[in-house]
RNA sequence: CGGCGUAUGGCGCAGCCUGGUAGCGCACUUCCUUGGGGUGGAAGGGGUCGUGGGUUCAAAUCCCGCUACGCCGACCA
């Protein structure tokens, strides 16, 4: 365990990591960018996994799983996919001693792998829609890695559907941004921004790309979810037609959509603070520690402790207790807060006398009495559900707080490393280009949310901030992950 | 792939400039103590100093090569 965690302030980059180690969340194994995924990391994976599979499933999707090995020639099929792709991923060259007369790509995504399944699988309009899901892992050799954000192999879930209209597919891309945005807001208490990628921010092979954006505590923006409308590029690249109603034969319409473990970072940059990770309710495995002081009669106070975990689990509480004599009452409140429980019960003999204990809130630090009378299991269940609310509250006023709508290039430059800008933008890919090259910060998103839109006028025409051309709409800019 | 760093016990580091055969904190083991914010104390175990070569009576330390990793850029979920 690091003996402190640096602050934020000081070293964002360093807060970071120190806290994803020190709360045994991850670490960096002996191979280049590859993480090591422990425990109490994992265990925020698995949350995440429940819930939003129960979300895919309500969807109507169902899973399945399709091979990590993609030969190369399904990787050249579309040419904007190979070239997006190809140079970042790893290959293998040997099987069994000798050389493999295909070479395999280890999957980057698995668009490829799976339309070349498709094609077999879709004859008529009776096979569509087509509604897929994998969990699986992927690899990227990326050039700089980061725990969770960014390593050679993550963990991710990825959608694929297959429609029989362009319509259909249309309504697929937004059904699962909306999941996403969805689970983000009311799981993770992370806001978010829901919208449309430019031209060059979009994924390789795809004819729009949907995002959903959020801003970390340093200000940055991290993209937290995508959903692609593939139009008919990977039908057209594998050769995948059906029989309409009427008899004609056609490509089918694509979407992909996926989410990865990068969500557990960007729920420790949203959230943590200096004592460690804050973990919201929704996505603690361990929703409730109680710490008993063990003073005069251990025994007793022991085993109230254990009453009312046993309690508030069949309450659908997840708690459990921290009797251990090793370790001193100060060091188990240290060490859960550093792990994120949302709610720490202290108990001792003065409180059983008293008929209550104390509770401590992981999101703000306080500290208030609450009654061990009837009530009680629904009181705990109550302020669980507070801290998820105010974690949520909390992170939308930050957002809103740190975005900026500039009318000038001057203004923009002095805003940049300030949070989100909204600013209008002449629609060009060389105007996007200039101003990144100049301040580092991209077009994160064209929002597409409503609330967003009308707070911000996003939508009415203007002048754009760097050419001066006009703008049809503001988007938002910021320098991100 | 460019720039900068780092490599010493499980983790974090000092020692290197000025060569003399390795030390500190945390963690770990045993015991006592303490317990409402990381108690205090005592005694222990654990390291071919990334790697290959060179200089030297002697190299963690000086010189050259290699490798790995990290940070900052370009690329990306």
């Amino acid at each position: 365990m690091a003996d402190t965690i640096t602050p934020r302030e000081k070293d964002y980059s360093q807060w970071y990591i120190d806290l994803v180690r020190s709360a045994k969340l991850a670490d960096y194994s002996d191979i280049r960018g590859c993480m090591v995924i422990r425990p109490n990391g994992y265990a925020i994976w698995e949350k995440m996994q429940a819930a939003l599979d129960g979300m895919f499933k309500a969807t109507g999707h169902v899973n399945a799983y399709f091979p990590l090995f993609i030969p190369e020639s399904y990787i050249q099929k579309e040419a904007d996919h190979i070239e997006g792709f190809a140079p970042e991923c790893a290959v293998v060259t040997h099987g069994g001693g000798e050389e493999l007369t295909e070479k395999l790509y280890v999957r980057p995504t698995s668009e490829t792998v799976i339309w070349a399944s498709y094609k077999k699988w879709i004859q008529s309009y009776r096979d569509l829609p087509l509604l897929i899901n994998q969990w699986a892992n992927v690899v990227r050799w990326e050039m700089r890695t980061r725990l969770f954000l960014r390593t050679a192999e993550f963990l991710w879930q990825e959608g694929h559907t297959a429609h029989a209209s362009p319509e259909e597919a249309q309504e697929e891309v937004l059904r699962m941004i909306n999941v996403y945005k969805t689970f983000a807001q009311e799981h993770m208490a992370l806001p978010v921004i829901m919208g449309r990628k430019t031209e060059s921010e979009k994924f390789a092979g795809a004819d729009e790309t949907w995002c959903i954006e959020a801003m970390m505590q340093d200000k940055k923006a991290l993209q937290a979810g995508t959903s692609h409308n593939l139009g008919q590029n990977f039908a057209k690249a594998f050769d995948c037609q059906f029989q309409t109603r009427e008899g004609k034969l056609e490509y089918v319409w694509a979407t992909s959509w996926g989410v990865s473990t990068r969500l557990i970072g960007a729920l420790i940059m949203a959230h943590s603070d200096d004592k460690g990770l804050v973990l919201p309710p929704k996505l603690a495995s361990r929703q409730v520690v109680i710490v008993p002081i063990l003073k005069g009669n251990k025994e007793a106070v022991k085993e109230k402790a254990r009453n009312i975990a046993i309690e508030l689990n069949k309450s659908g509480i997840a708690t459990f207790v921290d009797e251990s004599e090793q370790n001193s009452p100060g060091w188990k409140f240290a060490e859960y807060e550093l792990q994120g429980i949302p709610l720490r019960l202290e108990l001792g003999p003065r409180d059983i006398a008293n008929n209550l204990c104390i509770a401590a809130r992981r999101d703000t630090g306080e500290k208030l009495k609450v009654p061990l009378d009837n009530g009680f299991a629904g009181s705990i269940g109550s302020l669980l559900e507070q801290i998820q609310e105010s974690m949520f509250n909390r992170a939308l006023a930050y957002r809103d707080e740190n975005t900026f709508e500039v009318a000038t290039y001057d203004d923009f430059k002095a805003s940049a490393d300030n949070g989100f800008i909204i600013a209008h933008w002449d629609g060009s890919e060389e105007t996007e280009a200039k101003i990144k090259e100049e301040t580092k910060a991209t077009i994160r998103v064209l929002p597409e949310d409503r609330d967003f839109i009308e707070r911000y006028s996003m939508h009415e025409p203007g002048t754009c901030i760097y050419s001066g051309r006009p703008s049809k709409g503001k988007v938002v800019f910021a320098k991100a992950y």
